[in-house]
DNA sequence: GTCTATAAATGGATAGAC
DNA sequence: GTCTATCCATTTATAGAC
């Protein structure tokens, strides 16, 4: 019918889907290099070849801009969780837990324009959608399950887990960026955790790159 | 001589140190409000009666205001950190130790805005100037002491406190402001710090409102 | 879909009168 | 010291032509 003619419509959905992206794209690299919010719509088309307007084709506002960047951030850090298993084959739910750290910490410091729209509430007039919300709920979720794995499942362990590691990590970010400071306190920090927090028996640290015994 | 005749010279910067005064506290005012960078120097000087121009006979730029608002935060935490060991007579090193993290997480807590400002670095143009970070290496330095009095001496150990204490308080300001979900945390969090890194003597938990007691 | 043109608002900073 | 007037730049967002 309608579609027979001209360019098929999943055609010009995947066009206009391929386009949003380069937009996105080009959103993180402009937050990356200034700041979060040090970019304007100007810049971002100008970046894709276009003039401002022709982007509210693909976003209603620049908030909505910054949405679906936290919806892409939280994705970003779901996927790297749901790999933490398959990198590490074997390891039991005490490794995922000691690797989940180290995880964290590099995922923030790796894009501190990231870390910022996503922790710590720096964009002044921004508030997630509720889609975007169930997303970051899901990561939590999944943190969530691999501390209970390790025998850490109340709330306050969660809680205290995510404060020390985004703590540790937004001072690098701060005070020593490009840096190393607060990453080597990494293990020790986790260490530190499990000691206090997880039954004795997972408490022997394990030797670097020696991976597998869950149980003796 | 020149000041014989007309208001004493004193008297004159004595007005003008008020008036600055009360623009740095209208800053403050509507930073809390706000946001931190929420505010134009229209709004605050139509805050203490002005207009805008009238400012720059206080201060140099919009930054020179970030810049005092800066300074005055230092002075705080400085304050309260000096009047630790005054509200606390008789107390060892351990249990001031123990004190500075409720210290250090309410005051962050107390004033996101000032949070913002000292410990992330969330405006964008802004950076302290030389006297005033000076300032704050006087806070972390004065910090320094309070834990080394108590045997943890190492750089690593003050990293560690900063970036627990830190985060559990922006956690708090993020996640649940005006609540207490991380602030119940606090004082295990010290609890575990202590037991990993200070020695045993130091390990037992004291009960509440029971103060004194340094050696046995 | 993308453009030009422009609205509408904001905000830092300066000149110069009083 | 404070004001009015204004400059100048920026930016989000919309209207309407092509």
């Amino acid at each position: 019918m309608a579609g027979a003619v001209t360019a098929r419509p999943d055609r010009r959905a995947e066009r206009h889907a391929a386009t949003r992206q380069a937009v996105l794209d080009a959103a993180w690299r402009l937050a990356r290099e200034r700041g979060l919010g040090s970019w304007s719509l100007r810049d971002v088309a100008a970046a894709v070849g276009m003039r401002a307007p022709s982007l509210y084709g693909y976003f209603a506002s620049k908030n909505a801009v910054f949405d679906a960047m936290y919806a892409e951030g939280c994705r970003e850090l779901l996927a790297r969780i749901d790999a933490l298993e398959a990198d590490l084959p074997g390891a039991g739910p005490v490794e995922l837990f000691r690797a989940s750290g180290p995880l964290f910490f590099d995922f923030c410091v790796a894009d501190p324009a990231r870390h910022s729209l996503l922790f710590l509430r720096t964009v002044p007039g921004f508030e997630p959608s509720d889609a975007s919300y169930a997303l970051a709920r899901g990561v939590l979720d999944r943190l969530a399950a691999v501390l209970a794995d390790a025998g850490a499942a109340e709330q306050e362990h969660l809680d205290l887990w995510t404060a020390i590691i985004t703590g540790l990590a937004t001072q690098q970010v701060s005070n020593d960026p490009g840096g190393d400071r607060w990453r080597r306190l990494v293990p020790a920090a986790v260490q530190m955790f499990l000691r206090e927090h997880l039954p004795p028996a997972a408490h022997h640290q394990p030797p670097a790159s020696e991976g597998g015994a869950t149980t003796p």
